[in-house]
DNA sequence: AGCACGCCGACT
DNA sequence: GTCGGCGTGCTC
């Protein structure tokens, strides 16, 4: 009976491929890695997914399943399912998914290999193919490395008048780049083991002493005694050639002698690459305080407990420095004990070695790290680590580490649940670290805990409304209190003539006297968004749209204001509405310029900017952290950057620089963010005894935002949002769904816009907005038309997505259509 | 995503 | 004449 498999190969295609699997293969389970044949010559490593008798179509030549990859599965069940859902529910496919999932060193892929022939003559040769043969050698070499060694046109051809003339032969093979860690080790030769033959051995050592020495202390390292003892050679400890010779303080000559005698021989000895952080419990934290140790009783009987206050997800609302990663650790603890696994998770930006050092000192081994920028050589010896006999419990990670296998999950942290940069935009699969993990929990029975000192209106409402926990933390560890907040009014001191640099004459002040303090400062610039937006220089008006409420975008090449919302153009007014003056422009003051200020006014003082552009690689990045945390530096200026959760322990004084900037961004989030972000900065200061100070300036006093910002009113901005949201039917009232078509040609992408919308229009009616280009309206020499969807509640998500897929179906089928590619972006940030 | 097949410019 | 550019379509 033939039996069938369907592979899922790490490739945009519409769905698994089916191959045969032949008699000595019907072991295969699903989760396992195969080797596969595709196309003319290439080989793919791909995941079964099913093992089934079911006749393909007929005319389908199947080609067969060459080979099993590992012995056992590399995938698990719930993994698979995590998977299906997520092509599901954002609107790719399941090869999209599985190569988001996976670490490249598990996704193995053929590539050309030449060999030279044995009876090659390369003396004969002469110019590109002599030159292609002596870059092949000896040894094999792939296609793509032959091509980058040689960087010259004509290598191809080279390649193939060397192979019909059987100078080479060309095969593929799979990439196995990954190669596993390996140390010298030293160990006794077989024929020496045992008493008497030792014996034997130092009596004729007698005269060289330093071998002597060396034999001697490599017995002793390798516990010799008692392993002759018991006669057995496998209780021989294992030693590194770096160890014995450092015990020995000598050169390795006398290893060299041993070792040629025979009597010592040297191996590679496979080590991991993953660093094993020290547990240091002395260090592993301070007591809880009550508030602390209520909050955890609180979230242990939501999330726990049987009883009516049960709920599988909780939400701890807990201000800045109330000292939410203590309750982490100690739930993290008890989860631990209870023998279950926990996924601790972070904002991409938030993983630093802050934070990392602090939990290594509690759970040492036992925890493990997954980070996107990390060499995948060690993702990869994570996930083997997790699918093995003694996984890690604690998985310290970004939004990846969600695909990692779990056995035995019980608790989900999501940290920073408000971040933005949970979501995936580029590429497939555009997915929602916080909302996959709350499925993936579902699907483990876990329990998920969301943590933040802003939540984000969507999951507060959930709370809101009974469908999470809610767990509050009101004030902040130990000493410290919240900032003090004191708003500078930009508009009134500009008309004073009070603001020569970007700093208030109060901020100039509060930075003057940190300083001389040997107090540390963090200055704040929003800088949102590339497009300059229209702001009024007296009153700070901007212009917004009056059917979305959102701020419009200010379009230079067609001088109009554009919203991005629902593509309506407006003219750029010639006077300010608000206040009649007729100078309208946008804000301009970057980081660096911020920077430059300062040292004018503060010669002697230390600064240091964190931005994108300082922090390319994640070591810069360290670095700055660092020179801060060691008061290197004075004054730190940053973007968003220095908002992510960092514990800086001197700062006294943070100052906002323009606190509207990022009000001013064609966003119906854009006060969402502007609280979560301004919140978090602030508190930033005085995090330690001294009580910090914010100075907070804006051309909006008046703006409610701005009062909420100061006293810590999250529940005011919350039911403002909520209002306004409600009326303009935004989430969490709809869903959207960002629909983008791409194009080379504009005309044609423009077309195909229109008829997709003609399509999808009698669906969604006036929920449909668009199409319009987005503001980067060209990239990659792909010309871009957008849609914006809003989906009403009422309809079951699975029919909407259905209707869009079989409309881009439809739109595809239209012959000058064919090459429009069109993609979606669920729940788009 | 590759990689083949296929149709047009710039070299011997 | 051919070598090679990249547009388009398929991969069980």
């Amino acid at each position: 009976m033939p039996r069938f498999a369907d592979i899922l190969l790490p490739l945009a295609l519409p769905s698994p491929l089916t191959y045969i699997l032949p008699p000595n293969l019907q072991q295969v389970a699903v989760g396992q890695r195969v080797v596969v044949p595709l196309g003319k010559k290439r080989i793919y490593t791909g995941i079964v997914v099913s093992i089934h008798d079911k006749e393909p179509e007929p005319g389908l030549k199947l080609k067969a399943v060459e080979a099993v990859e590992d012995e056992k599965p590399l995938v698990l069940p719930q993994q698979l399912s995590l998977w299906k859902w997520m092509a599901d529910y954002y609107m790719c496919t399941l090869g999209e998914v599985m190569k988001a999932a996976l670490p490249s060193g598990l996704k193995l892929e053929s590539e050309t290999v030449v060999t030279l022939s044995d009876d090659a003559d390369v003396d004969l040769l002469e110019g590109t193919e002599a030159l292609v043969a002596r870059t092949i050698g000896t040894s094999e070499c792939s296609l793509d490395q032959l091509r980058s060694k040689l960087p010259r046109t004509g290598v191809l051809s080279a390649v193939r008048r060397l192979l019909d003339r059987r100078v080479i032969c060309v095969r593929e093979a799979l990439n196995r780049h990954y190669k596993p860690r390996t140390e010298t080790h030293v160990r006794l030769a077989a024929e020496y083991f045992g008493e008497e033959r030792l014996n034997e051995l130092f009596s004729t050592l007698s005269r060289t002493p330093k071998q002597e020495q060396l034999l001697l202390r490599y017995l002793d390292l390798a516990h010799a005694s008692a392993a002759l003892a018991l006669h057995n050679a496998s209780l021989l400890k294992e030693v590194s050639k770096k160890a014995l010779l450092r015990a020995m303080d000598s050169s390795e000559y006398a290893l060299t002698a041993l070792c040629s005698k025979g009597i010592l021989e040297t191996y590679a000895y496979e080590i991991g690459r993953l660093a094993t952080p020290q547990a240091i419990p002395q260090l592993a934290g301070r007591p809880l305080s009550t508030a602390q140790q209520r909050a955890c009783h609180e979230i242990d009987r939501i999330l726990w407990a049987d009883g009516p206050q049960h709920r599988p997800v909780c939400l701890l609302h807990g201000i800045t420095g109330s000292g939410k990663t203590e309750i982490y650790i100690q739930l993290i603890r008890r989860e631990l004990a209870a023998g279950r696994q926990v996924l601790y998770m972070l904002p991409e930006i938030a993983l630093t070695t802050q934070i990392t050092t602090r939990l290594g000192r509690v759970f040492g081994e036992q925890m493990g790290v997954y980070h996107s920028k990390f060499p995948d050589a060690e993702r990869v010896e994570v996930w083997r680590r997790q699918m093995s006999e003694k996984p890690f419990a604690l998985i310290l990670g970004v939004r990846s580490s969600l695909f990692l296998p779990y056995r035995n999950l019980g608790l989900i942290i999501v940290d920073e649940e408000h971040e933005a940069s949970y979501k995936q935009q580029d590429p497939a699969p555009r997915y929602h670290g916080r909302d996959a993990a709350l499925v993936l929990a579902q699907k483990c029975g876990a329990r998920v805990l969301l943590g933040t000192a802003t939540p984000s209106v969507a999951v507060y409402r959930r709370a809101l409304e009974g469908k999470y926990g809610l767990v509050k933390l009101e004030e902040r560890y130990g000493q410290a209190q919240l900032p003090t907040v004191v708003v500078e009014d930009v508009k009134e001191l500009r008309r004073k003539k009070l603001m020569k640099t970007p700093f208030s004459p109060r901020l100039i002040d509060e930075m003057r006297k940190a300083l001389g303090r040997r107090e540390q400062i963090i200055l704040f610039q929003n800088r949102r968004g590339y497009a300059p937006v229209l702001t009024c220089r007296t009153c700070g008006w901007s212009p917004r749209c009056t059917r979305c409420d959102v701020a419009l975008t200010y379009h230079q090449r067609d001088r109009k204001l554009v919203c991005h919302y629902c593509g309506a153009a407006y003219d750029v007014p010639t006077q300010c509405p608000n206040c009649g003056d007729t100078e309208l422009r946008d804000v301009g003051y970057g980081t660096e310029k911020i920077e430059e200020a300062v040292k004018q006014l503060f010669p002697q003082a230390r600064t240091s900017r964190m931005d994108l552009d300082t922090t390319r690689s994640r070591a810069a990045y360290e670095n700055i952290i660092e020179d801060f945390q060691q008061g290197h530096t004075d004054v730190l200026i940053g973007t968003q950057m220095v908002t992510k959760g960092l514990d800086f322990g001197r700062v006294s004084v943070v100052g906002i620089l323009n606190a509207d900037q990022g009000l001013n961004v064609p966003d119906f989030r854009a006060f969402e963010r502007t609280y979560q972000m301004l919140s978090q900065v602030a508190g930033r200061a005085g995090r330690s005894e001294a009580k910090g100070m914010v100075v907070l300036q804006t051309q909006q006093v008046e703006l409610p935002l701005i009062r909420q910002i100061v006293e810590t009113d999250y529940e005011g901005m919350y039911a403002d949002q909520i209002e306004e949201r409600k009326i303009f039917r935004y989430p969490p009232f709809c869903r959207i769904i960002n629909i983008y078509l791409r194009h080379r040609q504009d005309s044609v992408n423009i077309a195909a816009a229109q008829a997709l919308a003609q399509m999808l229009r009698p669906y969604f009616g006036a929920n449909l907005l668009g199409p319009e280009r987005p503001v980067v309206g060209r990239v990659h020499l792909f010309y871009i038309q957008k849609f914006l969807l809003k989906v009403d509640p009422s309809l079951l998500p699975s029919g909407v997505r259905r209707t869009l897929t079989a409309a881009r179906e439809a739109l595809l089928a239209i012959p000058q259509f064919r090459n429009v590619m069109v993609h979606f972006d669920v729940d788009p940030q």
